[in-house]
DNA sequence: CCAAATTACTTTAAGCCTAAAATGATTCTC
DNA sequence: GAGAATCATTTTAGGCTTAAAGTAATTTGG
C-alpha cells in the first residue's frame, strides 16, 4: 500500500495539477555536464594556442569567422556570430588590426558600417594554427566513435532549437 | 577502377604511414556546435540571473558549490570544483564576503588555508535563487525526451573521459 | 633541526566580457 | 523635407578571467 505522499503525487499527476514541484534534476545534471564538457575542452585549447601561438581563443575565433567570409564582415556579423556583445567585438579588432592580422575599412555605401577582413598576415597564421587546432580537436575528442559524434550531433542539435525556442518564450 | 589519389590513400591506411592529412571536419562541427550550445543556454541563464537577481552567474555557481558543502570548502576545493583559476576565486570570494553572503575564516590547522561558509543569508537568497534557476534549465531542455537526456549524459560522460585522456597526454 | 620543496593563497598586469548609455548615420513616415 | 525611429558602432563602468610572480605557512629529506 502506497504512503499517503504517494497517493496525492498519484492524484496530482492525474489531474494534470500538479502542485509539488516538478523534479528537474535530471535536466540539471544534463546542463552541469555539458558546462563541465565544454569548460574542459575550452580550457584545453585555450591552453594550447596560447603556449603554441601565443594567442588567445577570442582572437582566434574571430579569425576563424573572418577565415570563412573571404568578402569581409561587420561588426554586427561577427558578433552575432560569435554570440558576444558589440563592445567586445570593438575592442578585439581594434588589437587585432593594431598586430596587423585584421584590416579594416568603413563601407562606401554606410558609413555606419565597419567591414573587417583578415590581412595576408593575419590569414596565413591563422592558416598555419587552424592546422594544428584541428589536430587537437581530433585527438580531444578521439574515443568517440563516428556512431557516437553522429549520436552527438543529432542531440546538441535538438538541444540547440529547445533552448532557442525557450529564449524567443522569455523574450515574449 | 578507382582514381590514382584513392589507391594512394589505400596504400597510405594500409601502411599506417598516412601522409595525407587526415579529416577532422566531423569533430571540428562537433566541438563547435557543443559551444554553441552551451554558449547559448550560458548566456541565458546569465541574463536571467541578472533580471531577476542581480546576481551574476560565477557567484551564483560559487554558492551552488558552498551550497552543497555544509562544512564549507577551502578556496583550492572551490577552484578545482569549478575549474577557474585561484586568483579568480580569491576576487570573487571577496565580493561575496563583502555582500554577506559568505564567511570567511582561516583554518586553524593550517593558518595557510581558508574556509569559506554560506552565511544564513547567502544560503536563503541561494536556495531561492536555485528554485527558480531550475525551472529555467528544465524550460532550456523543454523538448528533449528522458530518453534524448539519459542518451546524451551517456555521450557526454564519454566526451569528458575522453577529452580528460587527451589532456593528461598533453601534460606527460 | 634546517634547508628545500611544496602548498595555499594573493597580487599584478593584461585582456575579455557585459549591459547600458552615447554617438553618428540612415531610413521611415507624414 | 523634417522629425522620429532604427541601426551600427563606440564608450563607459564594473566585473570576470587568466598566467605568472610573489608571500607566507607547512611538509619533507637529510
Amino acid at each position: 500500500m502506497p504512503a499517503v505522499s504517494d497517493c496525492i503525487k498519484m492524484l496530482d499527476s492525474e489531474t494534470k495539477a500538479v502542485e509539488t514541484p516538478e523534479d528537474h534534476a535530471e535536466e540539471l545534471r544534463l546542463w552541469l555536464r555539458l558546462l563541465t564538457c565544454t569548460t574542459l575542452i575550452e580550457g584545453e585549447v585555450r591552453g594550447r594556442l596560447r603556449q603554441r601561438f601565443d594567442v588567445t581563443l577570442p582572437r582566434f575565433d574571430l579569425m576563424a569567422q573572418l577565415d570563412k567570409a573571404s568578402d569581409g564582415m561587420t561588426l554586427s556579423d561577427v558578433s552575432k556570430r560569435m554570440m558576444v556583445s558589440n563592445g567586445n567585438v570593438t575592442g578585439l579588432v581594434e588589437r587585432l588590426v593594431e598586430s596587423g592580422h585584421l584590416d579594416r575599412r568603413t563601407s562606401e555605401t554606410d558609413r555606419r558600417v565597419q567591414v573587417i577582413r583578415l590581412t595576408k598576415l593575419g590569414r596565413a597564421e591563422f592558416r598555419r594554427m587552424a592546422a594544428e587546432h584541428e589536430t587537437w580537436i581530433a585527438d580531444l575528442f578521439a574515443d568517440l566513435t563516428p556512431k557516437d559524434v553522429r549520436e552527438l550531433m543529432r542531440l546538441l542539435a535538438k538541444t540547440k532549437a529547445s533552448a532557442q525556442k525557450s529564449a524567443a518564450r522569455r523574450r515574449t
